[in-house]
Order: structure tokens, then sequence, then C-alpha cells
DNA sequence: TTGACACGACACTGCTTGGTGTCTTATTAT
DNA sequence: ATAATAAGACACCAAGCAGTGTCGTGTCAA
């Protein structure tokens, strides 16, 4: 089955540097949708702020959003992760050997 | 074993959101290590900027840099990795179901 | 010893970004 | 009908960032 590419403005990984954004993502993890407010109130910054994290999100594909009534209503898409996944995958093949020396290096050079 | 953490100023979400930066990781995942100037030699910008490059991934953990007579040389450290791929894992749940419904609502909204 | 090379350290610049506040419109509740 | 709510669309600002160029210094080679 083929699956056309949503046209993915963003960087996904530009989407995901952002604290705020992983934040977001998490948060739809847990449920269905939610709406612009309701994501608003586990944040210190104002809705303005929020609905601009959410449009990069949704500019990166990692979230779809739908109008019911008054309200625009959030959804989580992880597809786009993938591509992370498939990326860091590359690495983890270091992961099991001299990671230990590598670290120790690291420790000794602190300053 | 514990290992204790470096002291990691920089997010690695933040390091690796950067296209010259991650290409930066890809080329010395195929080496030892490689000096400043032969790592620029790669891009289109100058020495200056790749070495700021090279700063931010070490302060994300994800490099390491000696001084080898007049050339420093940089080394990979992929070990902070390890977060984004367990934090990516977590979302990677949603990979098999719901997905390709998911991708056809895209797909519909398509603008 | 002289010159070329590799690099760090700065100062500087344009652009992006993360936040704000305000205004307007659509929707819901009273 | 009126008031309150939800949110988009601006304009705006401070801070950070990605790039540049230049200068000074240590190192290697002829």
């Amino acid at each position: 089955m083929i699956l056309a590419k949503k046209s993915q403005t963003r960087d996904v990984y530009d989407a995901v540097a952002d604290p705020t954004r992983r934040e977001l993502l998490r948060l739809l993890a847990d449920v269905e949708e939610l709406p612009l407010h309701q994501l608003t109130v586990h944040f210190q910054m104002g809705r303005t702020a929020v609905s601009k994290h959410l449009a990069i999100l949704k500019e990166a594909g990692l979230v779809t959003d739908r109008k019911v009534g008054r309200e625009t209503r959030y959804r989580l898409n992880p597809t786009p992760l993938k591509q992370i996944q498939d990326w860091v995958a590359f690495y983890s093949k270091f992961w099991s050997t001299n990671m230990l020396r590598l670290n120790q290096l690291l420790e000794e050079e602190e300053e």
C-alpha cells in the first residue's frame, strides 16, 4: 500500500526540539483530542504562545486540528516520529561496545 | 554499574535539531576522529561556523575533542542519543495500530 | 627562520523564535 | 438579546542563533 507523504513544511527534529512542544505531544498522547484552552492550562505561557507551538507541530505533521463549535481540538499523529526513530537506530549500534570506555574519557576531561 | 551523568549544558534535542549538526555526527560515525579543517570541507560555510556547531554538539555531550599538534580532532559519542531513543520509544506503540486510518484523515484534509 | 597552516577568540550582522498584548469574529449560555 | 468564552490574526519586542570577517597564537615544514 502506498502512503503519499504529508506535505511536511517543518523539520520534525526542529519541531521536537522545544520542551514545550514535547510536553504538548505527551499531553495529547493520553487523550483522544484536546481543545486549545485545555492544553493552555498546563503551561505558564499565554494562549497565543501555545497556539503557535501547536501550529509548528502541525507543520511538522505531528498534530491534526479540527474545529468543533467554537473550539479547535488537537489530536496527536506520531507517525513523523518514525523518521527520528529510524535515524537514531543507526547510532544505536554503538550502544553496546566501546561505550563504557568513551564515557570514562568524558568523565576524566570533565572541567 | 553507575555512570555519573556528564554535565550536559545543552539539550540533546536542541543539538540534533540542526541539519548541519546531524551531518557532522554522520561524518564522525564513519571514522575514528576528524580534525576541524577536514570536517569543514564537507560544508559550504566557513570554518568558524562549523566550529560553533561542534561546540554545541560538545555541550550536548555528543562529541569529544582533543588537541593533537596544531589541530583539534573530534570524536563521536552517541550515548546521549539514547535519551532520544527512549523518548521516541514511548510513541512507537502507536505505530502499528490506528496509524493507517489516521494517515487517511491527514490525506483528506490536505490543502 | 621564515612562511604556511589550524585554530581559538572576538566583534558584528541579519534572521528566526518564543513570548507578549490587543482586536475581531464566531459560538455558546443565560 | 446580551454577555462570556474560544480562538484566529496581527503587530510588536527581546533574545538567541547561524553565519561572517579579522586578529592573534601555537605548530609544522622548507
